[in-house]
DNA sequence: TTATTATGAGACAACAGTGTCGCTTTTGTC
DNA sequence: GACAAAAGCGACACTGTTGTCTCATAATAA
């Protein structure tokens, strides 16, 4: 493929991606992506096989997961900068692939995202388990906290589809997860 | 309609809870509920003029909410009763209608679930007021603590799907509510 | 029994979406 | 400029799904 068909494919995936954000996994069409890429089938069709291979490619882009902790910086600071970083995403409805992901998953491919999720908690329970040893947090269930923070998590990016937050929900979960783990 | 035609009417609706359960919204079709239930298209037809018909009625059936807080009990008990409740939906996963609620949503029905999810947080607020008046419940954030409530279980609900969970998720759940909002 | 209504079957046309194929145009290289 | 490879087009056949319509059968009331 040369640079202008990689060109191409990076359009056709950037489009993709807005239409999953959009309208979930299954409402997206070949044709959909067509008209949003001014493509034709066959010029489509050269890169893409359908729209499960799209949606897995941009998974795995999106999903590059550094499991690593950074343990030279303090267990606070980064609670504080994943807090953050969550919480942006929480606002950001436009980009979010959750309905898409859990319609995806719902087909049989279940096993990407529990391994994601398992990695997901590992990471936070590392990172808990390394506040408490360092003071920092209190000795909180790590498992338990884990899955706060991870479902918590899910279900305000679903309902954000639904409801319009106010910023409010956002706060309310960073709060929440501060209140329970640091030490007053 | 004849007492025959209201139990096909019925026995269509059951079948078509247990799909929309398994396969989502979109992906369950009428030819799927045919099938299902034995019914030609011309039969199936007669009773439902499409998917969207049934799921409608079938969320009219599920949402039949008890708004009002039984003041002469004490909130903890309520609150116990509750938690219970939704520990044992969060386990029973076969019947979740979760994605295909949010399927079904994101096709222009925002605002139905928009109006459940305001009821039920007006509930949990009422309830957890009512504690910290008798002195029962701590005196949280109401508000942050209803979101805490409400959206955790539906992150949980929808990964329910995705990993199988352990019993350990429901219990982290509930926990997780007392620890905050009862007095130890 | 007979007439009437409710229930159900299955054929049908229309449509939306798929994936492919042969052809044209564009791009880049010698 | 000539040529090959890459990129793109649009028609096509096929499949799955829809909603309707006519006819047959079952239930029921006179």
């Amino acid at each position: 493929m040369g640079d202008k068909g990689t060109k191409t494919k990076e359009a056709i995936r950037r489009e993709a991606y807005r239409l999953f954000a959009e309208k979930g996994f299954k409402a997206v069409t070949m044709t959909d992506l067509c008209e949003r890429t001014g493509l034709s089938r066959g010029g489509l069709y050269r890169y893409y096989a359908g729209t499960e291979e799209i949606f897995s490619e941009i998974l795995s882009e999106e999903y590059v997961i550094a499991d690593r902790i950074e343990k030279r910086e303090k267990a606070g600071v980064i609670l504080e900068d994943m807090l953050s970083a969550i919480k942006s995403e929480i606002m950001d409805k436009e980009l979010s692939l959750s309905l898409a992901i859990y319609e995806y998953a719902n087909l049989g491919n279940q096993d990407f995202f529990a391994d994601i999720n398992e990695r997901a908690k590992k990471r936070w329970i590392g990172l808990l388990e390394y506040g408490i040893e360092t003071k920092e947090f209190r000795a909180v269930d790590t498992e338990q906290v884990a899955d706060l923070i991870l479902y918590y998590y899910q279900g305000l990016r679903m309902w954000s589809r639904v409801i319009s937050f106010e910023e409010s929900a956002a706060e309310h979960y960073v709060n929440t997860i501060k209140q329970i783990v640091l030490q007053q």
